[in-house]
DNA sequence: TTTCATACTTGTAATTATTACAAATAGATG
DNA sequence: CATCTATTTGTAATAATTACAAGTATGAAA
């Protein structure tokens, strides 16, 4: 896997030092979290980081595609640094979002009725094998 | 099919005016419509209607199963009168989100990676057949 | 290294979507 | 008809996001 720096440079994005925070932040959990839960991480370090930064950040990211963005039901948005196809499970009860790496989606087909299909988006929702158990 | 008032009985649900127009309105429709284009659309015919009673209802209906609520990217959340598990594409370019009945969905298991699963939503992204025309 | 132009960040204000809440209204029941 | 309760409405509050202008940092050129 290329460095971020590396990442950052073929796609013309200026490394700075908010950028990087953000991103490695990001790649270092896969818990999907949301603007505020990032702001509220990197504001203890980089006191003077703006939750602007974050959403501007975020945008050229997700443009770039250096991350996705997730919008599940009722959970605002969220954000991966995986950005190879793979789908989401929300457990309704204590909010965690999973990944799931193995589900095949039979939607892949490039055109469906018509429509060209570019992107595929499949979002599980229930209960987590924790919340499950009681 | 069940009547309106009917349907809303089996769930104990009055049928007050405002209730039975959204209703109707959300029906006689298959283009997804937000919570601003039902207010736009009822507010000439029952120029008292408030958008607190739409936001009310929608979320009553969603409540009791009547309606579906659908949190495409970037397009705020939409309502589906049809409840019955259906996939979405929404047209990157034009906007709209049209019904994929068809789309038979693999991660249609009730369990997946230990993580009890009660819903799912599947959500195309492109460009429609004919914005794609171009 | 200084200078300059440009890109990036920040804070604030504006916008949009949604919910909370209390007062007014409508509808059902006795 | 009188009363009780559910529903609706308007306004205010909250939350998420974007717009924007001013300040700051960075890289290139001299």
């Amino acid at each position: 896997m290329k460095s971020l720096q590396e990442r950052f440079e073929d796609k013309g994005i200026r490394p700075s030092q908010q950028r990087l925070r953000i991103m490695k932040y990001l790649e270092g959990r896969h818990d999907h979290p949301s603007v505020d839960m990032i702001y509220d991480a990197l504001v203890r370090e980089m006191p003077t980081i703006s939750k602007t930064t974050i959403y501007n950040t975020l945008r050229l990211m997700v443009e770039k595609a250096l991350v996705a963005d997730l919008t599940i039901s009722g959970q605002g948005v969220r954000y991966d640094p995986v950005t190879e196809p793979h789908s989401h499970f929300l457990c309704r009860k204590c909010g965690q979002v999973i990944d799931l790496e193995d589900i095949e989606c039979p939607c892949l087909k490039k055109e469906v009725q018509g429509n060209k299909v570019e992107e595929v988006r499949v979002y599980l929702i229930g209960l987590c094998k924790k919340c499950h158990r009681r």
